[in-house]
RNA sequence: GCGCCAAUAGCUCAGUUGGAUAGAGCAACUGCCUUCUAAGCAGUAGGUCGUAGGUUCGAUUCCUACUUGGCGUACCA
């Protein structure tokens, strides 16, 4: 929103820039572009215009020509409204935030929760795949930064205006899977999730754990696993029961966790049937001679062009791996939805594997193939180390949530709150969602991150329960603001130049430059933008109500012009949160 | 060996695409609850932006080399 009138006076300064150079050089020379920024103390302006580049062609130095500059547009009579100041090198402008505020407050008060919206991908299809977890095991910590991005993601492309389809592969076949099957025959007891109580996920698992141990010290059992995953090829009845069986436990349990994490797909693909596409279109692809087969037989592409080795693609005996199914997933998906652009979202270590998929699936002259991402994540590490399953010490997300719930909730009576929250167990893992989402989006994507999980449970600080606060905060005014009492404030319009103060303008600026915040989290798959951005505002916030009243300000007009803004802020905030996976609480 | 990614306060992280005095949170210390929710606000202290060159009027940001760490480099997934 604040583009136009950044535009304008970039226009304007330019025209005057040329102006300028005509008359001192008396030929208008090739000027370089003159770069909009934002001065980093609100006392010195809302744009800055660095005037250090012209001043070797204009001859003339930077704080002159900013005087020179100042000048000439003062005497404009055309000219936008907004203050001028100098700043040594710097033509800064104090823009008129009043009519932003004004033309901010009916556009919030007509977009509501599509505020910050925008059409930038509008008429875009995107595909993007996240989750894809394995059947032998529940979910643990590096797959809730791989959820919470992929839900994010997906939420703030929508937002940029694109159609977006989640997919999630679920990875329910395969050797590691047979092992837990392999544990269960043997030592399983025909236990299940009914007689246990153990969540179905979470049994599975067990059994994976006792493969694990009962294999180091027998030396028949990764043989036996292999043989098992023959007779599951083979369709042998037997081991398809039990597959069957285990697989919907695992499945109903991570429906469970998905639920309370608020994770939802818009279609699912399994590994049991995808690992059979992509064959032929190897095949396909090496009639074309754009691959090419060994003596052997085995098909290879060669890397080359992009600076890599070699890479088979399908074995010696004519089998699939795991890029054969991954090259037949992908062209399976765009015929079931024709996308313009599909994403990924995979951890860091594939780096490779994508390179090296994209590559193939453009050399199969796939058009849609150019619009491939890979949203590599770096890993997930604990303050001692990583997350290594075979030690223990992996983080598991159901539980996790659960603690995080239930400090919340103690949490809660301890401020003896329980009376003043609609619902308490519901908003004790809203806030529980919200510190894990907000913890984990934070951080830039590509980067490895450590989770600390001492940290994380603390509410206090740059964290999800921080915002949260916030918006409840808000939301407790403007409830109060509904009582009689303020009967003739609603009765008045809003007037935007009684908001004067340094904090009141720079909210009003921050809340005028959001859509500008989803469009660059969009442009760079990158949820840590919004975090950011809320954060900054929340900040700016607590700050300003802290050391202003609003439902006691000094006058009625400032009641129900600060209203306005509080009420500008809490919408603001609530379109943020949904991108980013942290709940709305009216009240906590 | 080769490739990719990273390196900013004691710790965890930002840094708006090359600009003004590099910012938060945590931890430490100090103030502020008869006043719109103290899950808060304000303040103090903490930095050769891994090292060395280069490009530029200007570099935490771009380039090169090096150092350190992570991850790859399977006819595994």
């Amino acid at each position: 929103m604040l583009e136009a009138v950044r535009e304008t006076w970039k226009n304007l300064i330019e025209q005057q820039l040329n102006l300028y150079a005509a008359e001192v050089l008396g030929d208008i020379p090739e000027l370089p572009a003159l770069a909009v920024q934002s001065p980093p103390k609100p006392e010195l302006g809302d744009l800055a215009f660095p005037l250090f580049a012209y001043a070797k062609v204009l001859r003339t130095a930077p704080p002159k020509l900013a005087s020179e500059l100042k000048a000439r547009i003062e005497k404009l009579d055309d000219r936008p409204s907004g203050e001028i100041l100098l700043s040594g090198p710097y033509l800064n402008v104090r823009i008129d935030m009043g009519s932003v505020a004004t033309a901010l407050s009916s556009r919030i008060a007509e977009e509501k929760e599509r505020y910050g919206s925008s059409e930038v991908l509008k008429g875009k299809k995107v595909t993007i795949e996240f989750s894809c977890p394995n059947t032998n095991k529940p979910l643990h910590l590096g797959h809730m930064r791989n959820d919470s991005l992929g839900e994010s993601v997906a939420a703030i492309l929508k937002a940029n205006g694109a159609e977006v389809r989640k997919v999630n592969l679920i990875n329910n076949r395969g050797v590691h899977i047979c092992k837990s099957m392999l544990a269960y025959q043997k030592f399983g007891n025909n236990e299940t999730p009914e007689s246990s109580g153990i969540k179905g996920d979470h049994l599975v698992g067990k059994y994976y754990v006792k493969f694990a141990a009962w294999a180091k010290d027998e030396p028949i059992a990764e043989k036996q696993a292999q043989e098992m995953l023959q007779k599951w090829e083979r369709g042998d009845p037997e081991v398809m029961e039990l597959w069957e069986k285990m697989n919907g436990w695992t499945l109903q349990g991570l429906a469970e966790s998905y639920e309370k994490m608020g994770i939802s797909f818009d279609a699912y693909y399994y590994e049991s049937e995808t690992y059979k596409y992509g064959k032929d279109e190897i095949l396909k692809g090496l009639e074309k001679g754009v691959f090419y087969q060994e003596e052997d037989g085995s098909v290879w592409v060669d890397l080359e062009p992009i600076k890599l080795d070699k890479k088979v693609l399908l074995r010696k005996d004519g089998t699939s791996l795991y890029m054969t199914q991954d090259v037949g997933t992908a062209i399976t998906r765009h015929k079931d939805w024709p996308f313009d652009s599909l994403i990924y979202v995979v951890a860091s270590e594939q780096r490779y594997h994508f390179m090296v998929l994209f590559y193939v699936l453009q050399t199969l002259g796939y058009s849609w193939a150019d619009d491939l991402h890979h949203l590599s994540y770096g890993m997930v590490n604990l303050p001692d180390g990583k997350m290594k399953s075979r030690e223990g010490t992996v983080v598991d997300a159901d539980e996790l949530v659960d603690t995080l719930t239930t400090l919340a909730r103690d949490e809660i009576r301890e401020k003896e709150r329980e009376d003043l929250v609609d619902d308490v167990d519901k908003t004790s893992s809203d806030i529980a969602l919200g510190a894990l989402n907000y913890y984990l989006l934070q951080v830039s994507p590509t980067k490895d991150m450590i989770f600390n999980p001492a940290e994380s449970i603390s509410f206090n600080g740059n964290t999800g329960p921080y915002l949260q606060y916030m918006g409840a905060r808000i939301s407790s005014m403007l409830r109060k603001y509904q009582d009689d009492e303020f009967a003739d404030c609603h009765a008045m319009k809003f007037d935007s130049s009684l908001l004067t103060l340094s904090d009141e303008r720079e909210l009003i600026k921050q809340l005028a430059r959001y859509q500008e915040v989803v469009e660059r989290a969009g442009g760079a798959y990158d949820p840590s933008v919004v975090c950011s951005y809320l954060y900054d505002i929340s900040k700016l916030f607590s700050r300003w109500y802290h050391d202003n009243p609003v439902l006691k300000a000094s006058s009625r007009s400032l009641v129900r012009s600060r209203i306005e803004l509080v009420s500008m802020v809490l919408q603001v905030i609530k379109n943020a949160f949904s991108l980013i996976g942290v709940p709305f609480l009216a009240s906590m």
